[in-house]
RNA sequence: UCCGCAGUAGCUCAAUGGUGGAGCAACCGGCUGUUAACCGGUAGGUUGCAGGUUCGAGUCCUGCCUGCGGAGCCA
């Protein structure tokens, strides 16, 4: 294989040839400094005139912006270069003299980023930012196959909504009315009856008319679902998790981190245990810290930060009242008008990015929810049989990755976060 | 859906109700260590759309469109 960018520190000394792209270039009359990139990473190759063949000179001349090459030159250790090293360019086969490329070096606004998003993103934040996306990918998969799960994918489009709160999108499936997932949880509460621990990893669809940096209309969600497991173990993998995934990231990714400024001691500290508070101290914490709040009310988004900042980790917030939680979270028994349940939220105001629950495990309770809530036990016939042929403990909690990957990387906006993000009014590219 | 802000050159922004400018990008030229390089020059405009007030509107008023920020809902 042809080197990348990314190794170019193992071949000191020696010619190579690779493809890549120019970014960027610098003139001074007799040499050209030419910022090239292959994906993998950035390097500064140096063009002297009075070194080269006036062939390279000249087709080193004619490259603009985003130009596309195959550069041949000698790798030599430099100090005022970023990655420490430079390529003194002996060979430029052009492959594309690129037309004039709408996205310079200088700022430009939102709207015209995203329309360009498809270049965008060959940008260095970007390219950072994605990267660390994939590694978070990475890292849940290895996290979830060390534990014994089994990974299984739900269905995309369903019959039904799960929870019945959110608006889905709808569709046709043939004749019939169909809609996209909003959550494979219910799906995956038959899985874990199957196959004992299981996760799902794929993306959910809402159709709400949300407009705020921590929603996306499509979105990456991970869905574990535990057998013969109650809410405190469920915490106790989530925090494992969530740690597992941090740290990973800062093994892999120091690079991309350093590039984006991310204050990276925050994140050396997220290791489990977290902290916890239930929800009837976090409404007293509110109240303390000057908030409107009065028990039985959700947590908006200002409430949230202003409860993360009360602590250096991710916070759990347990026991939500039950009227304003999902019908299948199982009642805490000495407490029934709440729920075993836990949000966890982000530090650095980053929000919600886990919400979980021990389930409904007896049928009795669970055809008394379905009747208080609307829900057709017919559609749900499925969903009603695992409670009737050999019910168990279960519990189960969801991730959001964008959401993640702002806070890990320290993005302001879920929209940096996903390489093509849907949102409300945004479909292109 | 509601509240707030904005829309001027390809991009980012100036312009007191009185002749629409600058930086970057593009193009031409200069410079052997540049880091969003720098210096000189050239070219670049239906001021989001429609109407109104005025001797005169980029600027003031009304409506619409689009975008941004936030709320609700959620991950």
């Amino acid at each position: 294989m042809q080197p990348t960018i990314s190794q170019i520190g193992s071949y000191v000394g020696k010619e190579v040839r690779f493809g890549a792209w120019l970014f960027n270039r610098r003139s001074s009359g007799k040499i050209q400094f030419l910022q090239l990139r292959d994906g993998t990473g950035f390097i500064q190759g140096v063009v002297a005139k009075n070194d080269v063949d006036p062939q390279v000179w000249e087709n080193a001349r004619n490259l603009t912006q985003e130009s596309s090459l195959y550069v041949t030159g000698t790798v030599r250790e430099e100090e005022r270069a970023p990655s420490g090293y430079e390529l003194l360019v002996t060979g430029i086969e052009p492959i594309q003299i690129a037309e004039k490329y709408p996205i310079s070096l200088k700022e430009h606004g939102t709207e015209f980023l995203m329309d360009h998003r498809h270049l965008w993103i060959r940008s260095p934040r970007q390219r950072a930012i994605l990267s660390i996306r994939s590694q978070i990918i990475q890292a849940v998969h290895e996290f979830f196959y060390q534990n014994g799960f089994k990974k299984v994918d739900p269905p995309i489009l369903t019959p039904t909504s799960a929870e019945g709160t959110t608006t889905l999108f709808h569709t046709k499936y043939f004749d019939e009315d169909a809609y996209l997932s909003q959550s494979g949880q219910l799906y995956m509460e038959a899985a874990a009856m199957a196959l004992g621990r299981v996760y799902s990893f794929g993306p959910t669809f809402r159709a709400e008319k949300s407009k705020t940096r921590r929603h996306l209309i499509e979105f990456w969600m991970i869905e574990p679902e535990m057998a013969f497991v109650d809410h405190e173990e469920n915490l106790k993998i989530q925090e494992e998790f969530v740690s597992y995934v941090v740290q990973d990231v800062l093994k892999h990714c120091r690079r991309e981190l350093n590039f984006l400024t991310r204050d990276t001691a925050k994140l050396e500290n997220v290791k489990p245990p977290f902290p916890r508070i239930t929800y009837d101290e976090a409404i007293q914490l509110l109240k303390e810290k000057g908030h409107e709040i009065e028990w039985g009310e959700d947590f908006g988004a200002p409430d949230e930060t202003a409860i993360a900042e009360s602590f250096d980790k991710p916070v759990f917030i347990t026991h939500y009242p039950t009227e304003i939680k999902a019908f299948y979270m199982k009642p805490d028994p000495n407490r029934p008008e709440v729920v075993l349940c836990a949000d966890l939220i982000a530090p650095e105001g980053y929000g919600e990015i886990i919400g979980g629950s021990q389930r409904i495990d007896e049928p009795e309770l669970m055809l008394k929810r379905f009747e208080e809530h609307g829900l057709s036990k017919k559609d749900y016939q499925w969903y009603l049989d695992l409670r009737k042929y050999g019910t168990v403990p279960h519990s189960g909690f969801g991730l959001g990755l964008e959401r993640t990957v702002a806070w890990i990387t320290g993005t302001e906006h879920v929209r940096e976060t996903i390489p093509f993000p849907r949102l409300l009014n945004r479909l292109y590219p």
